[in-house]
DNA sequence: GGGTCCCCGTTTTTT
DNA sequence: ACGGGGACCC
């Protein structure tokens, strides 16, 4: 990984004459304002569908043409490997040509970059390996081991999650609070982390985190390091600032100190990673830790109804932390509002799945492409019922997200084969494939390599080495070792010589774990293959097999084949930056949307959610149809639930509401539909709606001083709670059974077509 | 060293 | 409902 650059200083190019800049006549005046705007810290509020990305690319063309800095003195970061690539492409248009030396790419490949020419300062060598989220949990569970920790209570992803937030903060195991580090792991937290930071680099090492976390840490000991990279930097561009971390901000506070030159362009209200270490609190502070700021607020919209808008401002609106935008139709004076968004309330999921169905039937027949449509899902689960329904119906769909190419074992396990190719001590890669086919090299083996490893401070390899020469193994083992080893070594010796793909198809054959799948008789087997196949073609993209490594660890290609039409489908986070004709919401239910998880947070969490939700509304451009189902199919069990608070905080004016019959209010009474009111009924306290959902519901309602509806069929309702045990019952989807047992409101039947199931007592009535 | 059974957890997931 | 992982047994 050699850079061609020199961090020596170099003067900006002579201000001279300027070409035209046509480009700028695009932009309207605010975004021509956050364009011109070229010193001094920048803060761009860029609401949804508000032309963020072309802000950002203008920018950054305007300010190389303007000869204010070479291309190699600006530093653009994104936080996708898509997001760089667009940025990257459509500079190149604005400029008539591709531009070289930029520094332009994501926040961790950037550092990474970065890292490699300081890697000795903190204990790394310049070809140090990236552990990805797989590698970093094997890791985390062998240095927890001899801890003798409850991996019941604190398993290898709890501990993950807890140095990730740590890394996120920019906090190395020195800097950990001591109340902080106890609370992990009974007290070891602190311990454990130091120790994980260390294996990390006797194996020479990263893990994400580390990358901006290393660079921080070189940045503050190293003010001569620093002040490079500060001189280097003139310009500094960000997008999506709203999902920065501290440590991300840090690292852009430091490099940008010199010039002071830092833009930032993201959306409060759209700030969705939380969880993943996010913090809104970098671009509401904006203003504070960079003072002199000048603010320019993108809020005229060129993709949605006026309707859509004013249902998703009205619903944000809700939010207490944000800095507050007003997101207007870009064409004002337009007397077409648009189609109001819908809002329906279904039976179950089923339902939900059949109404979309149809819906995108009809929109198709009125001309809409099926690839114009989207349905976004607030958990992955949901997409389950609409993938059947759309099978059903023969449409073409494709689902957006799910386990990416290089995140699929048989990859990885390639991958790890190429790695220790590449790498002889790479302890990880030996580990995942040292018994992969089965050599006869089982726990014993591996337990006395590692011993050997660690007790001498040597890699596996070097370990499996010494321990040839003794009679540590039975010789069944040694014999498979000492043949692994020397097809390695084989291996190896052919890294120079051959072609890099030529080398991988060998090592893949040759290993037997391209037969190990030829044998497999399972139904995944042959994708499996393919799979391999694919890999080894993506080799052929890179120069060399150490380039194609690096774009592993760093890219998650998970880029679909666009072109052909299908409806796409997909959760509200894997969304974000896209939109479509045509947006279904559906699932919007207390506990599901928002999700009890982030309920439980608080009012941060649900705060985010409602970001959620509002950045999926704002992916429409003409119509969006919200739906809630009153049965939902969790895990097995039936659920009740009743609409998210989200609908009940949508304006009414730009929203129409309708629901089955008699959804909330009892059931199975047929024909037309209920008051639309009625969907929002809570029943009396004491009734059998007496669920977490709906106390969280009245309160709502409570707070807001609103009256919700009464219910009609209370005293239907009210009566179920008088079904006992051994009594028969009927319920709308299972039929007529007894009642077995009853745990609260939740009654164990004995349905005789269905079989026995736990429903709510509300569902069933006596028969 | 390898297979089987049971139990747990199951929101979102850029790099 | 269902899969993954660990414990347990052969």
């Amino acid at each position: 990984m050699s850079d061609p650059f020199d961090l020596a200083e170099v003067a900006p190019p002579p201000a001279g004459a300027l070409a035209p800049a046509p480009y700028l006549n695009a932009l309207n005046p605010e975004q021509r304002a956050a364009v011109e705007a070229l010193d001094g810290p920048v803060l761009v509020l860029a609401g949804a569908g508000t032309g963020k990305t072309r802000v950002l690319t203008t920018r950054l063309a305007h300010l190389i043409n303007m000869r204010r800095a070479w291309p190699s003195q600006v530093l653009a970061v994104t936080f996708t490997n898509k997001a760089a690539r667009e940025m990257r492409e459509r500079v190149a248009a604005l400029l008539g040509g591709a531009v070289d030396g930029l520094w332009l790419g994501t926040f961790h490949a950037t550092a990474a970059r970065m890292l490699r020419r300081h890697a000795e300062l903190v204990g790394l060598k310049p070809d140090f390996s990236i552990l990805d989220q797989d590698d970093q949990l094997r890791l985390i569970k062998q240095v927890a081991e001899p801890m003798h920790l409850d991996d019941k209570r604190w398993p290898s992803r709890v501990l993950a999650a807890a140095f990730d937030r740590w890394k996120d903060r920019g906090l190395t195991p020195e800097q950990i609070g001591r109340a902080e580090a106890e609370h992990v792991a009974d007290g070891k937290g602190g311990e454990l982390y130091a120790a994980y930071q260390d294996r990390l680099r006797v194996l020479n090492a990263c893990d994400f985190g580390d990358l901006l976390l290393h660079c921080i840490t070189i940045f503050r000991a190293h003010p001569d390091v620093l002040g490079q990279w500060q001189r280097k930097f003139r310009y500094v561009l960000v997008d999506e600032y709203q999902d920065a971390n501290v440590a991300q901000y840090l690292w852009l506070r430091l490099l940008a100190q010199q010039h002071k030159n830092l833009c930032v362009v993201g959306d409060d209200d759209q700030s969705i990673y939380r969880w993943r270490g996010a913090e809104v609190g970098n671009i509401l502070r904006f203003e504070q830790d960079f003072p002199g700021a000048t603010v320019i607020r993108l809020e005229r919209n060129y993709r949605s109804t006026a309707r859509i808008l004013g249902a998703a401002s009205g619903l944000i609106a809700h939010n207490r932390g944000r800095l507050g935008k007003t997101l207007r139709p870009a064409d004002a004076g337009a007397n077409d509002q648009g189609a109001p968004v819908e809002v329906r309330g279904v039976w179950d999921d089923e339902a939900e799945a059949r109404l979309v169905g149809e819906d995108i039937e009809q929109l198709q027949r009125d001309g809409h492409p099926l690839k114009e449509m989207a349905i976004l899902v607030r958990a992955s689960f949901q997409t389950r019922s609409f993938e059947e329904r759309l099978l059903t119906l023969g449409l073409p769909y494709r689902v957006i997200g799910g386990t990416r190419f290089y995140d699929r074992a048989e990859i990885r396990d390639a991958v790890a084969y190429l790695r220790l190719v590449n790498q002889p001590d790479h302890d990880l890669a030996f580990d995942r494939i040292v018994n992969l086919p089965r050599r006869g090299l089982g726990d014993t083996s591996l337990q006395a390599l590692h011993r050997i490893a660690r007790a001498q401070g040597i890699s596996l390899t070097q370990a499996a080495r010494r321990v040839l020469e003794t009679d540590e193994l039975r010789p069944q083992a040694r014999r498979a070792l000492r043949d692994f080893l020397a097809q390695l070594d084989l291996w190896r010796g052919k890294l120079v010589e051959m072609n890099h793909v030529a080398l991988a198809e060998t090592v893949l054959e040759e290993s037997g774990y391209v037969d190990m799948w030829r044998v497999d008789k399972s139904p995944e087997a042959p994708g499996k293959l393919e799979n391999l196949k694919e890999l080894v073609r993506a080799l052929a993209e890179f120069e060399n097999l150490a380039g194609f490594l690096e774009h592993v660890s760093l890219v998650s290609d998970n880029e679909q084949q666009a072109g052909e039409d299908g409806v796409n489908l997909m959760t509200l986070h894997g969304a974000k930056g896209l939109e479509f004709d045509v947006v279904f919401l559906p699932g919007w239910e207390e506990g599901l949307f928002p999700h009890q998880r982030s309920l439980d947070e608080g009012e941060a969490g649900l705060e985010e959610e409602r970001r959620l939700a509002y950045v999926g509304l704002t992916r429409a451009r003409q119509r969006a149809y919200l739906s809630h189902a009153a049965n939902r199919r969790v895990h097995g069990a039936w659920q009740s639930s009743i609409p998210s608070r989200f609908i009940a905080e949508l304006p009414d004016e730009h929203v129409a509401r309708t629901a089955d019959s008699g959804l909330y209010a009892g059931h199975g009474r047929g024909g037309g539909l209920a008051d639309p009111e009625s969907v929002f009924a809570v029943p009396a306290p004491g009734s059998t709606w007496d669920t977490p959902g709906q106390r969280r519901a009245r309160a709502f309602f409570a707070a807001r001083n609103v009256t919700p509806p009464a219910p009609r069929e209370n005293a239907r309702l009210a009566a179920n709670a008088a079904i006992a045990v051994g009594d028969r019952v009927f319920h709308q989807k299972f039929g007529t059974g007894r009642v077995l047992d009853r745990d609260g409101d939740k009654l164990d039947i004995d349905f005789q077509h269905a079989g026995r199931k736990k429903v709510f007592d509300s569902f069933v009535t006596k028969a």
